[in-house]
DNA sequence: AGCGGGTCTCGGTCGC
DNA sequence: TGCGACCGAGACCCGC
């Protein structure tokens, strides 16, 4: 389940792969992939003969830039891109294969076929979907504890809730989240407009420290993640909540409990995290 | 055999 | 009553 962390290591994996290659075809099995533009001739006529020139990241999203395009590319569940050489066999879940003209090609592998891609003009990139409408990119300047306060006293949904929401703060899913109000000790149900400055500040504080540590181990493998070249990562390892179920607390020994938060499975320690 | 995962779309509700 | 803002539910998939 990439979230920021895993979808960073991708793009510092990807792109020692494929930097300076040059697309000769493009082959799409499963067109639902490509959400814009419509009509897929469009997608393949524009990136032939296009060669990647660079890969950034906004929050979950990858972004292959060439010459004048920007191809967006989210990676949802259990999205996947690997390099082979182009007489290997093409097994089910390969979805998208961008050929190169040296006999290597791309492949974007996806067993939920979840994924999204979108390709606009590069200087367009962040005036559409899904990029325009994202909140601050954590770990920057830009992610303020001042900015998060604002979002907060906006709302009574869980802490949790708002946390999930990329106008908040990108990056984040459903497992950094509970990890981030773990080390907060925060409840992942308080309302956002209860919290005190103070747990505020903790929240803005654990999330940078959460994703940097999260990116110096590669991500997390829950169940199939892999960068882009083929390995795992370790931070599942430095969890303290996610999947741990009835498992005692690192902290305090208590029993870690499971609630459906927004409809979301969610572990949290009731001792280090209470409710009021 | 039904759940889980992230994001978009849709439609309903709230508040001015 | 009208309108925008907000919010929750549903859709998308398929391996376990």
């Amino acid at each position: 389940m990439p979230e920021l962390p895993e979808v960073e290591t991708v793009r510092r994996t990807l792109k020692e792969l494929i930097i300076g290659k040059e697309i000769k075809d493009v082959s799409v099995f499963w067109p639902k992939i490509i959400k814009f533009p419509e009509e897929l001739t469009q997608f393949k006529d524009a990136l032939i003969g296009q060669s990647f020139i660079d890969i950034g990241r906004r929050g979950k999203f990858l972004i292959l830039y060439t010459e004048g395009l920007a191809l967006i590319s989210h990676l949802r569940m259990e999205g996947k891109y690997a390099l082979t050489q182009s007489d290997e066999p093409v097994d089910k879940h390969t979805h998208v294969i961008f050929h190169f003209t040296d006999d290597t090609e791309l492949r974007y592998k996806d067993v939920r076929k979840f994924g999204t891609m979108h390709l606009y003009k590069k200087e367009e990139v962040f005036q559409y979907l899904p990029l325009s409408q994202l909140g601050p990119e954590p770990m920057t300047e830009s992610f303020t504890p001042e900015l998060l306060a604002a979002r907060f006293a906006k709302t009574a949904r869980h802490v949790k809730t708002v946390l999930l929401d990329q106008k908040t703060v990108v990056g984040l899913g459903n497992i950094y989240v509970d990890e981030t109000l773990f080390r907060a000790n925060v409840h992942p149900e308080r309302a956002a407009n209860t919290l005190s400055a103070e747990e505020i500040a903790r929240i803005h504080t654990e999330i940078n420290r959460t994703l940097e540590d999260a990116v110096e181990k590669g991500g997390s493998t829950i169940r199939s993640y892999i960068n882009s070249q083929g390995q795992i990562g370790m931070f599942q390892l430095d969890l303290f909540v996610y999947g741990r179920k009835g498992e005692p607390c690192k902290i305090c020994g208590t029993a870690l409990e499971r609630i459906i938060t927004g409809g979301r499975g969610t572990v949290f320690c009731p001792t280090c995290q209470t409710k009021e």
